[in-house]
Formats: C-alpha cells, sequence, structure tokens
DNA sequence: GACATCCGAATACCGACGGTATATGAATTC
DNA sequence: GAATTCATATACCGTCGGTATTCGGATGTC
C-alpha cells in the first residue's frame, strides 16, 4: 500500500498525502467492518491493512468511533444519492419499488454491513458522547424516504393521521427489524413479507386507518386504543 | 453480600453454597448487565457486586457470555410464564391486550434491558458459537405468542397465507425494530403507533390479505409483488 | 475425631485491546 | 540549508476476558 497504482507516494504533497491516507484507511476499515464487526476489528488490524500503524489512524480520527463515522457517512451519502436519483427518475411510487428490488439483490452481500450497523447501534446507545451523531446520519439516511412519503401522500391525496417523518421511521424500523431477525434466524424471515407489510403499512395510513372497516373485523389491539381514547 | 438476612452462610452444605453463588453472581450480572451494557460492564465488577471475585464466576459460568445467557434464560422463563398465564386466563385476544399494556406501562423501566439485549444480540451474530443458543431462546420466547396467534386464527375462522411462527416472528420483530428506533430517537416513535400497527398486520393476514380491495388502494410494493407472480 | 481428599473460590498472571506520549524523519518555510 | 512543522511510527499505559495455580473449609473414611 506504500505505492498506488504504480504511483510514488513521495511525489504527493503533504496535504495528498494526508487526504490518501485518510482514504485508505477509511477503505480498510470498511472492508474489516463489514467482514469481522466492530468490536472484532482492532484499530491495529484496520492500520495494517491499509499499510500504516495505529499512529495514522489516531492522526487522522479522534477514536476507533471516529474512524467507523466516517465509513457510516460516506455509505449513508452514496445510499441517499442513490434513492435521491431513483425517486427523482421514477416519482415516489416507482422509486422505492426500484430501490426494494435493489436492497433485495444486495440482500446477502450487506449481511455484513447490517450486522456491524446493528453492533455499532447498540454501541451508540450506550454511549451519549456518540449517540447524537449517530442518529443524525440514522435521520439524515431517511430523508430521501420522507420525502417519498409525502410525495406518495400527495398523490393520493390522503393525509396520514401520523407525520411523514414518523410514518417513514416506523415503516423503516419494522423492515430493520425483520432484517435483524433474519441475521439470527434466517429460515424464518420471508424476504418479500418485509416488503409487502410496508407497502400495507403505508397504504392503510393513507386510507383513513381502520375506521372504515366495521368493528368484528377491528383486532383486540385498535379496539384497546379506542377504548382508552373515550 | 457474605450474609445474607442474618443467615450465616457457614451453616449451607457445599451444594446449597454453590447454588447461592450462581443466584448472586446472576443477579449481579442482571442488574449491571442492564445498567452498563454487555461490554461496559467487566466480570470483575459483577463478581465484586456479588460480593467475589473473577474466580467465582469463572468456576460457575464457562465464560461472559454464559453468564449473560443465565440471565437471559430466566427473564425470558419469566416473560414465558406470565403470558402463558396472560393467554390461558382471557384467551388471545384480551391476553395480547393485556401483554402489550403491561409492556407499555413497564416501558421505561426496560430500557437497559432492552439496549442490553440488541448488544447481545449484535454480539451473538458474529459469534457462531453463541448464536444458535440466542436463537433457541429468542425463538422460545415468542412460542406463547405464536399460540396465541394460532387461536386467534382459529377463533376468527381464517388461515393467514402465512405460517404463524414467522408471522409472530415478523409482528415482533416489527416491535424490536420500533423499541430499537425509539432508544436512539425517543421523539419520533408515538407508543401506540407501534401495537396500533401490530394488530393491523395481524387482522390484515387473516382476511385473505390484501386481494379484496380495489386495484386504486393498492402500494407500488404490493403491486410488484403481484406482477412478479404472473 | 483425625486425617486425606475434594472442590469452590481467591489470587496471580497472560496476551490483546483502545488510547496516549514521545520520537523520527520528510515536507515546508525562511 | 537550517529551523520548524507535522504526519506517522514507536513505546508505553491501564484494563479487559480468560487461565493456571493456590488456598482453605466442607466432606468422606476409619
Amino acid at each position: 500500500m506504500r505505492e498506488r497504482e504504480g504511483e510514488r507516494r513521495k511525489r504527493l504533497t503533504r496535504a495528498e498525502q494526508r487526504e490518501r491516507t485518510r482514504e485508505d484507511l477509511v477503505d480498510a476499515a470498511e472492508r474489516r467492518f463489514t467482514r469481522d464487526g466492530f468490536h472484532a476489528t482492532s484499530v491495529d488490524q484496520i492500520a495494517a491493512e491499509a499499510g500504516y500503524t495505529k499512529g495514522a489512524v489516531y492522526s487522522n480520527f479522534s477514536s476507533k468511533e471516529d474512524l467507523f463515522f466516517a465509513v457510516y457517512e460516506r455509505r449513508a451519502q452514496r445510499a441517499m444519492d442513490e434513492a435521491h436519483e431513483a425517486i427523482a427518475d421514477a416519482g415516489p411510487f416507482e422509486g422505492l419499488n426500484r430501490l426494494s428490488q435493489a436492497a433485495m439483490r444486495r440482500r446477502d452481500a450487506d449481511d455484513g454491513w447490517l450486522a456491524v450497523f446493528f453492533e455499532f447501534w447498540a454501541h451508540a446507545i450506550r454511549h451519549p458522547e456518540h449517540r447524537a451523531r449517530f442518529a443524525a446520519i440514522h435521520g439524515r439516511a431517511q430523508e430521501p424516504f420522507v420525502a417519498a412519503v409525502e410525495r406518495f401522500g400527495e398523490e393520493r391525496g390522503a393525509t396520514a393521521p401520523v407525520p411523514p417523518d414518523k410514518l417513514t421511521a416506523a415503516v423503516m424500523a419494522m423492515m430493520i427489524g425483520l432484517s435483524l431477525e433474519r441475521l439470527t434466524r434466517p429460515a424464518l424471515v420471508d424476504p418479500e413479507l418485509a416488503s409487502e407489510l410496508g407497502g400495507l403499512v403505508l397504504e392503510h395510513m393513507h386510507t383513513g386507518g381502520g375506521e372504515k372497516r366495521d368493528a368484528d373485523r377491528t383486532t383486540a389491539h385498535v379496539r384497546r386504543r379506542r377504548a382508552s381514547r373515550a
């Protein structure tokens, strides 16, 4: 890694060198984190994989978490660009459709990232100094979907009883919960079920909720909620 | 902790002593794990909280994970007993209703456990030697709910297009995803929304899916699924 | 009841970890 | 071309999970 594509490092200015080191480290961190997880990957291993030592890491990042955030931010940005493009190209319906299909196609290849993402999420819950930054990226990554849900409602001419950001968060949380389950008990999760339930919820929330249904077909949960309002 | 309620430890037989030590350690582990998390809690701290040293832990448990499993198994057993009782007492409708209310009431108090549960789940995903045991407990803990979903379907006289264990796993995964989201971005998760969506999915799956609806009210996701079948 | 055995728990120790303080040497500045 | 700066390497720290060993009281035997 001391040379890259035959190009001698010596030719680089200090700022370029630093930038290249940063990129090398983020690349190596992404490979190792997704392969082995956050805790199981040591800072030494990442540095070695990139062709440096720990000193390079701590001179470019303030902590192991900061390095992970660099990976996360890059991945989130790419996903947002992809989502924005799909929705701008094909509108909210077909855009979400395409994104959902693409995610399904990538499913197994993304398991490593998904695993480390959950691991770091759990880590962030316990460490207030990282929680806000995690929540910020996680929230920003959902913005294209919130926008799509808004347009979905507009094109339907229906307003959901829940604001679009909360509705989007709920639907995505559902997908995420199913992904988490799939990593532990793969046979139990039908991949099509996830996207069908997502669609169901979205639809339901834009057709007046359960209020058009007759009482017999209402679940205990919903009935209890109505009772507690009265 | 060397004495308990004025009772001298010396009076105990060796087997009783060992059993008491185990209980003390599991109690201390539960307190520490739920308060600080799995990785942030050291085996030394747990031992000290229980009034022992690390030696006591490793003479009673094969690893830190084994100790966590002891905590998890005890909690799972208690939850199962509670669920079985509620459903046996009040039937699947009102039983799930009561359990859902009880969970809502405990919500904030259970955050610590929820956090360490997620943390360990992510840990188990990366460690095959613990994954099976985790999946077994996690699966067993859902059995009362699977049974309730089955009875729900029977009393409705409707069969869901998805087997009850998969349907239960999906609904619970949804709840879990929303809980996870709430730990990071509390304001974004409406607590009532979770149980309403759970009820919605359950109901929907026992009323012939979306097939009775007209085409206009079907989402892009569902339309795509139907198209891909044809 | 005295002695030998057993075994649960305490103690001492190990390598690996994240992080820090310091050293080094090449790029930059004057 | 000497002084300075600064990115990276190196040496070191406290803490961790886990293990090997030691210790001492309960247990079994006569």
